[in-house]
DNA sequence: GTATTTTACAATGTATACATTATTTCGACG
DNA sequence: CGTCGAAATAATGTATACATTGTAAAATAC
């Protein structure tokens, strides 16, 4: 049975905020003033404060004093250090998961991703393709077995969330992108650790190049 | 003139803290109450409890609803999995510093962290020499320009602090460890991007692999 | 004597009152 | 009319009172 512990008020605006900023509700660049927040999660300043101060450390916004906090926008810049992270991270990742021999079946959760990303493309369901795409490197940080590249990752990758979902529309169908995470598959289940590493690099860096030429193209310098 | 702006009591308490932490004061695995803390750094609670926050996003410790702060310990794995995160990120930081093409002036700075290791080793002033070594690093992910990689380097450089202290004078003198560091210069001099990346990456490998060594071999597996 | 339940306590979680301070506006002086 | 300064204002920073809740201890029942 799951627990269904409640949560507490910090928890809750946490969550709440994040979705809130995901949403896009509260917009890039805004500034928000603490009282307004708390009287819109139904909560007293005091941990609407505290989740604030958590989201900070997850660089998704910014607490200046008597300015409120401002929703961090996402500038190209940011997007090429990001990627730049994921591909130093998840690289060494699935390096690490190819040296650990996984059986096959510690495999199959990988495997399925790729096969919902296929299908997703088979129907041109972008949403479904992102999602499919988010949990691919999700376990593939996981099978690397390092928790702290995990949570790193994890931060980076919701940092450029609001920016990848602008850009799912403008790109070609990503028919490579499924080619790649199916290569890697490969890798790790051969255990060729340099592989695995080098193809997911070139992959990262081939998304990187697509994301930024799109931004630069359509004149996206801040979401 | 710097402005020595007085701080708020939330940033006195996170530098209090850290110091209390890395001194030892507020040994590893041991447990503080908020109220405790509260009156040890001569504040009210609100502000410990906010610099506590911070605090635990960086990782080094962790707030328990009604156990206190536990001052998170270093385990061998920790020390494994930050120095993995470390390679990857300073590789790359040091592939783009070399790829930068950074005028010569641009590379003193990296250059003085150099001769200061060589100096205190002359001396046999470990000290000193892990202060330079730890201000080569800083100012190598710095020059590679990935404000990022500063930041995650910065926290995961704190996370071992304790722990490297402790290593610092079982260790034989830290020649190689000099060499590595010339190496590493000179290819970013000479914009050889490839190269910076390679030799880092093995210098930080074989520091990885002496650290753990040590601390296996005296039966240190929490610190 | 042991186990279970209940009650008390102690610590965090939350709200709110108050202190501090930066910003903005209004007024006076040049 | 513009600039400088002072006061008011509005926001965060801080302290504290109070609510909530988990833990531990004590008592009772088996």
């Amino acid at each position: 049975m799951s627990a269904e512990r409640p949560k507490n008020n910090v928890a809750r605006a946490v969550d709440m905020l994040r979705e809130l900023i995901f949403s896009g509700t509260l917009a890039p660049g805004s500034d928000h003033l603490e009282t307004e927040l708390a009287l819109r999660l139904g909560m007293s300043r005091t941990p609407v404060r505290e989740a604030t101060l958590t989201l900070e450390a997850q660089g998704l916004l910014q607490v200046r004093a008597r300015r409120g906090v401002r929703i961090l926008p996402i500038s190209i810049k940011d997007m090429e250090e990001i990627y730049d992270v994921l591909t130093a991270l998840e690289s060494t990742a699935a390096a690490d998961a190819a040296a650990a021999n996984h059986a096959d079946t510690g495999l199959d959760a990988l495997a399925a991703t790729i096969s919902a990303m296929e299908d997703a493309l088979a129907v041109q369901n972008r949403e479904a393709w992102a999602d499919a795409d988010d949990q691919f490197h999700a376990e593939l940080v996981r099978l690397g077995g390092n928790q702290r590249i995990v949570s790193i990752t994890q931060m980076m990758a919701d940092q450029v969330r609001r920016a990848r979902a602008v850009t799912l529309y403008m790109r070609p169908l990503p028919v490579k992108s499924n080619a790649d995470h199916r290569a890697v598959l490969d890798a790790i289940r051969r255990g060729d650790a340099t592989l695995a590493r080098k193809i997911h690099a070139r992959h990262r860096a081939a998304a990187k190049a697509t994301l930024v030429g799109l931004l630069k193209q359509h004149h996206l310098t801040q979401l």
